[in-house]
DNA sequence: GATCGTAGAATTGCATACAATATGACTTCA
DNA sequence: TGAAGTCATATTGTATGCAATTCTACGATC
């Protein structure tokens, strides 16, 4: 059950950490901007307490950068740490493609194509926006149908941060999008044959490219320093 | 500079956290021990507040579990954990030593030979604990010397969860012990030649097995649960 | 003009007080 | 006996107040 009529009981500083969170990863709080404690309190109408300890929270998850007695700030993105956070994506997406396709039902396994066909969908539209999106949840449901707790957190942590390098940025060019268009049709071809070698080769290969596209982007904008 | 003199400005909250995570990751605090608040808080002679900021942080690195209304409670270790933990800690390794070998500087190679000579004394003076210490500093070290923060850092917190697991569990015995060192010698090797493919593989494998042989251990003895 | 020093304001760090929730023993009633 | 309800207690969640630190503006000194 996904208990959507369940009233909000998380506690406040999670639902801090939650909206802080959207927030810097869409870029509505820009990187290095201070978050001065008693200003967002007032914005968000709660105490100091569960706001500090939401800033743990995000710090944890790399968004927010906490220096002793001198504020928080929302967390720098450098050209190096996003490509760093590939680094880490791309193996870890293989290991995850591999237990997925070994354990994923073939109800869960259309559900990948069916993404897979809303993001041509959107790719034939020339919605971008959406494309990016779809990229996005495909590849952490992929993720999710691998079943495994601790690579679910990890790639979370980082595909976030990974996504915030992306909302500064302009969506990807034609010849990027192509490119990653092509990637995903190989990979569901891999899978639809149940490959499993090829598809995390594939997959492996598409997340190294992705990352080299997020930089190239970012270089090119200038929003983030090297 | 190692600011060994530096008198200490650490927050509260990260001292805490820092002699919470020796004693869990120790076992003087079992798994699914509750951690009742002023309990704690008259033992550390400290306030609540900083208290429950470092359970943020130790339950961001997976030591902790916090229940909302219910309290926190020392992280239990499942067999299925330790099992996920060591199926990322063997590709981050295997990445971690490709780039440590492309990086690091003649002197810090002798490091890591220097170290594996160390566990070698360990190893034939007989002395498990040294051994096992000298293999922790030994991964540990190779990682640091990829330098490589997003990697350092999640494979910190990895680790940390990794050697709770053999921290539970009585030492390898002789015949682990004997692979442990066999694959290690294994590596040196391929390090002093410059053979990255080589060593990644066998640092690759080394992981596997060892994640293979704390699960062993951890079912023979019993403490953790499935 | 530059540097250093200093006072006061702003801000964070920590402790405490109060509110909300969970726990557990006891009672009641079938 | 036991299931359910009730109330007191223990514990966590949040707000607030005070202490410690940093920042800023201004003035003194060279």
């Amino acid at each position: 059950m996904n208990k959507t009529n369940a009233i909000n009981r998380n506690p406040l500083h999670v639902q801090v950490a939650n909206t802080m969170r959207d927030r810097i990863m869409q870029g509505a709080l820009r990187p290095a901007e201070r978050l001065n404690e008693v200003a967002l309190c007032e914005d968000l109408d709660i105490s100091r307490t569960p706001l500090r300890e939401a800033f743990k929270l995000l710090e944890a998850e790399g968004l927010v950068t906490i220096r002793p007695h001198k504020g928080a700030i929302v967390a720098e993105i450098s050209i190096q740490e996003i490509s760093e956070v590939f680094d880490l994506l791309a193996p870890l997406e293989a290991l995850g493609i591999r237990l997925a396709m070994t354990r994923m039902s073939a109800q869960e396994k259309s559900r990948i194509i069916a993404l897979h066909d809303r993001m041509i969908a959107f790719y034939e539209a020339g919605d971008r926006e959406g494309c990016f999106l779809s990229d996005y949840e495909f590849h952490n449901t992929l993720i999710a149908f691998a079943r495994h707790d601790v690579l679910q957190s990890t790639h979370q942590s980082l595909s976030n941060r990974s996504q915030r390098g992306r909302y500064l940025a302009p969506r990807f060019d034609q010849q990027k999008l192509d490119a990653t268009m092509a990637a995903h049709r190989k990979l569901i071809v891999a899978i639809k044959n149940d490959d499993v070698d090829q598809a995390a080769r594939i997959l492996e290969d598409h997340v190294v490219l992705t990352g080299q596209f997020v930089i190239d982007t970012l270089r090119e904008s200038g929003v983030a320093r090297d």
